[in-house]
DNA sequence: ACAACCGTATTAGTGATATAATACAGTTGA
DNA sequence: TCAACTGTATTATATCACTAATACGGTTGT
């Protein structure tokens, strides 16, 4: 059963993104593997605290790229191979890594101060 | 003048919002400056091909953290100093760096992966 | 068989974002 | 002086994100 502990929900991003990227992001770290089982609509719903559809828009955005398999009146589960990691991976990873170097570039800092950033804030 | 030449307006993020982001990566950069004059709401609303009461919503929120200086009848002027550039500074570079991190992290990439990776796309 | 789940769909209402069309009063330069 | 700007404010409309309350039919374990 995929976990939720994880996930805090934050405002300024639409949940059902917060969702997808949640999935998305322990699919690339290999937390979230084929065949596991995915919380129902209600359940996940009731345990994050919001309305079963934005769930349901979550889950239907991840069916539409072939990221799980659902069947009416079934449970839902995840549906990986390693075509379909890689591209999640080089989605996630590009678009951070790309989005963080250019507003630190624009901002001035410089690529050695970049990388102590980096450093500094690993260690929480 | 202030110049938005750079500025890409892309969607799923609040157009006011990209804007205040812009003016903050700016005066972060040195860019902007102290006094530096702001183009009004009629005009960047038209470069910028947005509603002006977006912009005047953007020119508000700066206003608002006494970054910009507003007086009705006349030009709008940037009003900066050490202190609010400093605060400034810290609010951008350190929201960028800590979700990047976190992000990278969540996904399992390593200190050193990362740093190759902030590497790999400075240079584009 | 059947209760308790499951996915799916629909309708309605709220708030935020953004556009559109004005209007009014203060300023500034020629 | 006065025309052309400025900031500011108002009202209306549209769309999206999200909530809320249901409803329907399929699956599953006991």
């Amino acid at each position: 059963m995929i976990n939720f502990d994880a996930l805090i929900i934050e405002d300024g991003i639409p949940i059902y993104l917060q969702i997808v990227r949640h999935i998305k992001r322990g699919i690339v770290s290999g937390v979230v593997k084929d065949r596991d089982e995915l919380p129902s609509r209600r359940v996940l719903s009731a345990f994050l605290g919001v309305n079963p559809n934005t769930i349901q828009k979550a889950y239907r955005i991840l069916e539409d790229e072939a990221l799980i398999e659902s069947h009416s009146g079934a449970k839902s589960y995840m549906s990986l191979d390693g075509a379909r990691i890689a591209a999640v991976r080089d989605e996630l990873v590009e678009a951070d890594a790309k989005s963080s170097v250019e507003a630190l570039k624009q901002m001035g800092v410089t690529k050695e101060q970049a990388i102590a950033l980096i450093e500094k804030y690993w260690e929480e």
